[in-house]
DNA sequence: GATGAATGAGTCTTCATTCAT
DNA sequence: TATGAATGAAGACTCATTCAT
């Protein structure tokens, strides 16, 4: 009984949760404006007493968002990338689906160009380790892990912020992995082949 | 009506403008709090009134700080790229002298990282031009300009963030120029002649 | 969601607007001064962000004192009349009763005479449609209807003003009611017995 | 040489206030928004100094303008006048030339009808007078005079509002006259000759 | 836990007034 | 006298935060 009660409550607070985040993203993504918490009230449909049982501040929100559109898409990448183990392969790949997600949903483009993955971000450090990992067998170029990671995050940032505002083509987007991948000095005949992978495995949901 | 009271006028008028520009500055460069109207008074020594006979609002201060550090940091670059004619070459070491000035500058590398040099910014424009030119030479990679702009500048701006909380080293930016000259595609020759004349002008003040 | 907690909160909603408007009254009457927003706060006893929540500006809140005080007058003066068929007789009774109300509480008197029911009023299209009868029926001079509204509310508004600031006896009010009668050709005759009528009704509370 | 140069000192200083006061009659005709210092500044084309100079607020500069305007209107008015005597016939013909002179302006008729000359003013003092020497010849009817002073300027001054938003024909004047001296108790035999006198003399510049 | 009315500190913005030139 | 830049007090308005129901 008491066992019910507890799980009922736990699933509403999570629902509520949900509830507030998801409405929230696109009012993040749009941009602009600054944005109060009567904002966030409003769309979600719940009461400003109700926000601050779950979140202190604005920002508390936007990185819990934050979290939560990228544990999104960080499984649905992952899972794209099952088998490769090259990682120029799994680098392009990476940032081709990540593009193709931004070039489905403009809003959701919005929402990740203003993201802040700067320097000493959880990105980062994740970004760097794979980097290495390619650097000693020789696929990148041997340049210094935050200048790589910096052009090629300041790169993808512009690019969804650009497709926040106009649709664009998929070969375009081919272009800007290119454009990545030869910053960090890799071998523009694997590009071809994670591009030729990355539109084998789109076509398959 | 007099001729000299009009002329006094004008000089303290251009007087107090430069004054609260200069003293906002140092605000915008540091990042972080919202920065409020009361801020630039304080620091500017103005009254609240007086800042209003000059600016409207933040933003519109904040523009005129940026036409402002550009006025006179073009002026600089350019004097330093007199006689050079080679797209790569002047390209090059452009970056390198932008980079310079932030090295020697943490507050101004704060300031240039937070501008939005966005998409459909005169500084794309430019940029494209430039880019064009070099491309009918061959000296560039055929890659949309517009891919080529946010490659550079999104490398820039991350190396400004950073050089704006870190020390860093002569070296570390000419890797920084390498990289962003190597995602254009140019000549890794000709970047590193680029890279000797940087030192040599850099040398003659 | 709870049927009783929205009740509660609507009453609380009514009492506060309620409270702000009674407590303005006297302000509106007073006249003189320019009226700011923290003069009604400190009156009514509310903060100035409870002010917001009800009134966007002081003319908001004017205008919603003026339908408050209407509704209550035309309700009582309306009581009066009933059984009165004759378009002369309830409309001098009408203006009778209004002026009585003034005499009897000066700052009221001071409010009424501040409103603005000039030309295209909701006053001014009842008003008409009255006289318009009365003038069918040969009661009433054939003048036109903005001219007859202009002279008896000008007179009326007028007479509000000065019996905000100076006591006054009650024939002198009749002789205000006279004055608008002949201004509107009504037969002195009529008039005299509605102020009769006025007088006994006015006895009886 | 000094009376010389102390003469045109006053001629220049006579000169500037006409011209602030001429300018700031439209202003204060047109009505709706608050009217701030800056206003009449720009129109009058001088500086906030030397608006100081002639006037500390802008109530002294709007009295000084109500002067301006009444000195010229009465002189135009009795000029008109001359030769009549009767009271009756110079009342309505006065009324008549007043309500002329707002026809012909819409934009006076602004300013008229924002003028306040309510109780105790000037214009009631000399209107008291006139009608008390027609009441002892038996020309109006027994009114208190300030009953008499309300209902005649409060026709005024809504007529002058209605005119000033709306062209306005003669014979719509001529019947506002009526009104007001009907509301007196005039003779209409008398009234009719004095709007014939009216048009005789209006015809002749 | 959910609600939303009330609060008041923080900012924005205007504008009368002063005063050095 | 004329000028207009500078001033700062006054008032408008917002919004994060609290709390009784």
């Amino acid at each position: 009984m008491s066992d019910h009660r507890t799980l009922t409550g736990q699933r509403r607070r999570a629902d509520t949760r949900k509830r507030i985040i998801e409405a929230a993203i696109p009012l993040f993504a749009q941009g602009g404006e600054v944005l109060v918490i009567e904002d966030f009230v409003r769309v979600a449909n719940v009461s400003r007493g109700t926000f601050y049982n779950y979140f202190r501040t604005v920002e508390e929100l936007h990185e819990a968002a934050e979290q939560w559109q990228l544990n999104i898409l960080n499984q649905q990448v992952e899972a794209k990338l099952v088998g490769l183990s090259d990682p120029v392969e799994r680098f392009a790949c990476a940032l081709r689906f990540y593009l193709e997600t931004g070039r489905q949903d403009m809003a959701w483009s919005g929402f990740m160009a203003r993201l802040e993955h700067g320097a000493g971000s959880a990105a980062e450090r994740r970004f760097t380790l794979d980097l290495r990992q390619g650097q000693k067998d020789g696929l990148f170029a041997k340049l210094s892990s935050s200048i790589a990671y910096d052009v090629v995050n300041g790169l993808m940032m512009r690019s969804f912020a650009r497709m926040a505002v106009k649709k664009t083509c998929g070969w375009h987007l081919d272009e800007v992995v290119r454009t990545a991948m030869r910053a960090l000095g890799a071998s523009s005949t694997k590009v071809e082949q994670a591009l030729e992978i990355f539109r084998q495995r789109k076509a398959v949901k």
